[in-house]
DNA sequence: TAGTTTTTTGTCACTCTGACAGAAATGGGA
DNA sequence: TCCCATTTCTGTCAGAGTGACAAAAAACTA
């Protein structure tokens, strides 16, 4: 440590990314069949090694997206996740991988590209359940993901993100019964979306429908941050949130 | 990129450490005067590089508080606060650092380690005023620090691990105001707290006092995640949450 | 025209919050 | 001893927000 010519361990570096976005009212998760070693043939997260030494994090992981799944995601704000790098998470030796995390609506199929066998949308509710096996620690990751983004929901206007330009209430209610995972009552989300200003603003009243009253359409408001927040229902879980 | 025999280019990795505690009612943060080149006699964050290649990233952390600021911390729950890795913000290279936050009672007074020419703590008002200058882009990182350690007294039992282990509501509510750096009414904060279940629970009803009526004396509760959460007013900035 | 479906407008009771009044419990002078 | 300053604790009150639910409005269908 007091060595007079100690030089400081490199550690290779990856970026893998957690893409999610709305099919079928449904979310899903950015996945790649692995066309290489270690896990190959299995399901990962798009992701892979810096490409040089100077290479800026964030330009790898628009990198690789483009390169494993023809998104171009240019536009696509990512958000950091977190940093995996436990020694042993990855067979072929220390790496350590900084995990980004990008929420956005309709995107479109994506197409296998060079290190991959292919890419597609999957379910994560697949993924999280077990039912859908994921290599490395790649479904932990998605986990956090997903956490993240249903905070960010509470706290953010990101819900109209999943939308396209115009909306109505009941898609953007799909969206967060969607990512939370739970029923809403209608006219409660009706009531609270409305009041919250700048959440979302009425667009020349047009129409809609197959059933039913046509619905009003709106786009996305100027308000960014919400206060006060989304409620999340609790937890049904009666010990939630006890320790030792 | 498809070369066969391409290598994944290796970083050198560091650690950072925000340390947060309160000393007379204010929020400090643990600063060493940096003993080496660059940035030498600057104020700067504990850390420092990995110290081989198969160290974990959290043993390093405490590491490096042990080595530089004789604290050992080994009983602090470090939360991992980001990864910092634009290339530029060294200027002996390209390093990526990970943060790590950690907030903890009184602690002893740290004294100067090996690579540090001194240790000490400071008030965090001054260095994100920008009164104090960090070294590198630290001021950033106790910035992003400070900032989540605020978000997580609203939603977690965090702030009793603040205090002592036996404590009075007034001084629950000078951490709170400390933190968060506004003042709150004594009245409605104890209801509130008083009626947030598991929260805080008293202690044989002992007495204190240098002046005024006796306060009684509670310890931390059982419960970890706040809900509903304690409320922090909103920024007083009109156009708050506004964007575009 | 009656029934179905979905959206939209209300209602009601309850909880939580901010603002503030004032009582209770102590120590310090006069 | 008696009043006062100080701090803690107990209330009160009005307003905002929420969950649960009723029912009207605006389409389409049979």
């Amino acid at each position: 440590m007091t060595d007079d010519r100690w030089v400081a361990p490199a550690v290779p570096l990856a970026v893998d990314l957690v893409i999610l976005t709305l099919r079928r009212s449904r979310l899903h998760v950015l996945l790649v069949e692995r066309g290489v070693e270690p896990y190959r043939g299995a399901a990962a997260l798009p992701g892979g090694f810096l490409g040089h030494l100077e290479e800026d994090l964030t330009a790898a992981a628009h990198r690789e997206l483009l390169e494993e799944a023809n998104l171009d995601a240019e536009t696509l704000p990512l958000e950091q996740l977190g940093v995996y790098g436990e020694p042993g998470r990855d067979p072929r030796g220390r790496v350590v991988s900084v995990a980004y995390l990008a929420i956005a609506p309709r995107l479109p199929e994506p197409t296998a590209g060079t290190d991959a066998a292919d890419a597609r949308w999957q379910p994560v509710d697949r993924v999280l359940s077990g039912d859908l096996e994921l290599a490395f620690d790649h479904r932990r990751i998605v986990a956090d993901g997903v956490e993240r983004a249903r905070v960010k929901l509470e706290h953010s206007a990101l819900a109209t993100a999943f939308c396209g330009p115009i909306f109505t209430i009941t898609e953007l209610q799909e969206v967060y019964e969607a990512v939370w995972g739970i029923p809403l009552d209608p006219r409660n989300f009706y009531r609270k979306v409305q009041k919250t200003d700048g959440f979302i603003v009425p667009v020349g009243s047009a129409r809609k429908a197959a059933t039913g009253r046509p619905a009003r359409l709106f786009k996305a408001g100027p308000r960014a941050v919400l206060y006060p927040p989304m409620v999340r229902p609790a937890e049904s879980s009666s010990t939630e949130g006890a320790v030792k």
